[in-house]
DNA sequence: TTTCGTTATTAATAATTACTTAACCTCCAA
DNA sequence: TTGGAGGTTAAGTAATTATTAATAACGAAA
């Protein structure tokens, strides 16, 4: 499903700016000028993201806001407050309770896509079930038990498939030791520290060194790409 | 970061049994043995947890809570209160209002293990589960371990990103060395004062000389932009 | 059940990286 | 000008991971 972001501000410049930078990232943007038109823009779309600035004429954004989150029919969007740096507190905290996060102006396109992705990423965090893990060469298929790596098949042993399915089930995130060290355990058995580096060690060995990256200190990650 | 709790209570005995306990399950623990006490060490440590009897001499529970919640250089810690159970229900009312919890004597070790745990579930998920920090063009990535300054992604080592992270989570907050030493170190040993110049040193050739600034004297803090 | 081949774990050692120290330097304010 | 505070650097020390080989555990087939 495609990621559709509303950009609601009653400053068409800064609409504009927003939906070139957002829609260049692969995001299906729609615009609304202000907090009423926002709200029917909302039910008609339902986008998965509202990036929302707070003061407008007609209707505020922290009023939308309320309206959008007791709306039954609106399949509860992420909200995101634009905000001057100037902005009082006091209404910070007021829309700390209504939207899922704020971003302040000005906004620098770069910083935005990335708290948008992380946004996305955060929340995302209850999907995808059983899905089948990419990367650009590397396959793994969880029902054959299988990877495949630049056209190679190949079968390889349960313990090392784990770590690998863990690993690549959220390319670029550090897994930690310990967390490895549960999936790697029946979690009642005790391992030593160093099983994990010999897992490690044979994946390497089989799939070449580029894709796993050891954060010294920390755990293990999957290279993006 | 390691969890850390702050246990206050005028006799000796029982303070040990507390600590015991409590490390027992990870957590790293200081000690103080009054209100006044129980402040400075707050200051000092800057605890996640504050454990502290309500009766005592010199400074009593509820007079230190009240100072600590109105102190800009402690970080709101969550305050549990141990009372007796024959305690005065006008005196609950009272640090009811000032502290997070309460936990009657006797206490049970099990029990109470349970009920510091639930408290810090309790009181992290109102925070963002993963909440990265961001600057103008600086970034960082706590599920990544990653930091990025304007597009360029980089790992640093972990002392640094953790001391990167503190300083970042209050841009503009001044972080006195004492306090920086608590994080750099796993508090047990014991590391000389320029230790903490180097690691400053180190991120300010990665990053660049713009972002963190040193207060003579006093510590360092994040600038705000 | 025994055997053989594979997989999992450990242990020992090497290699690498991170952390700390120490010595010296600079700056600034008293 | 002098002392205190932080800055800088290189080098030593500690900590962590990589590698290898040996051993134990397991599983399937004879």
């Amino acid at each position: 499903m495609q990621k559709s972001v509303l950009i609601v501000d009653d400053e068409k410049d800064i609409v504009d700016f927003l939906q070139y930078n957002i829609e260049k990232e692969g995001y299906l943007v729609y615009t609304a000028e202000n907090g009423k038109k926002a709200v029917e823009m909302a039910r008609l779309v339902m986008p998965l993201m509202i990036l929302m600035d707070v003061m407008m004429p007609e209707m505020d954004g922290i009023e939308a806001c309320r309206i959008i989150r007791n709306d039954p029919l609106i399949h509860e969007p992420i909200i995101v407050f634009l905000t001057s740096r100037s902005e009082d507190y006091s209404q910070i905290a007021a829309f700390d309770a209504c939207g899922d996060d704020y971003i302040s102006k000005p906004i620098k396109p770069r910083l935005l896509i990335k708290r948008i992705d992380a946004i996305f990423r955060r929340v995302n965090k209850t999907e995808e079930p059983n899905q089948n893990s990419f990367n650009e060469d590397l396959y793994i298929d969880r029902d054959k038990f299988l990877v495949s790596i630049k056209g190679d098949e190949m079968y390889i042993p349960k313990k090392e498939f784990e770590l690998l399915e863990l690993l690549m089930s959220k390319p670029g995130k550090v897994f930690k030791r310990d967390q490895i060290l549960s999936i790697v355990r029946g979690n009642d058995t005790i391992v030593g520290e160093r099983t994990i580096d010999v897992h490690i060690r044979k994946l390497r060995e089989k799939l070449g060194d580029a894709y796993i990256r050891t954060i010294k200190g920390v755990g293990y990650t999957f290279s993006e790409k």
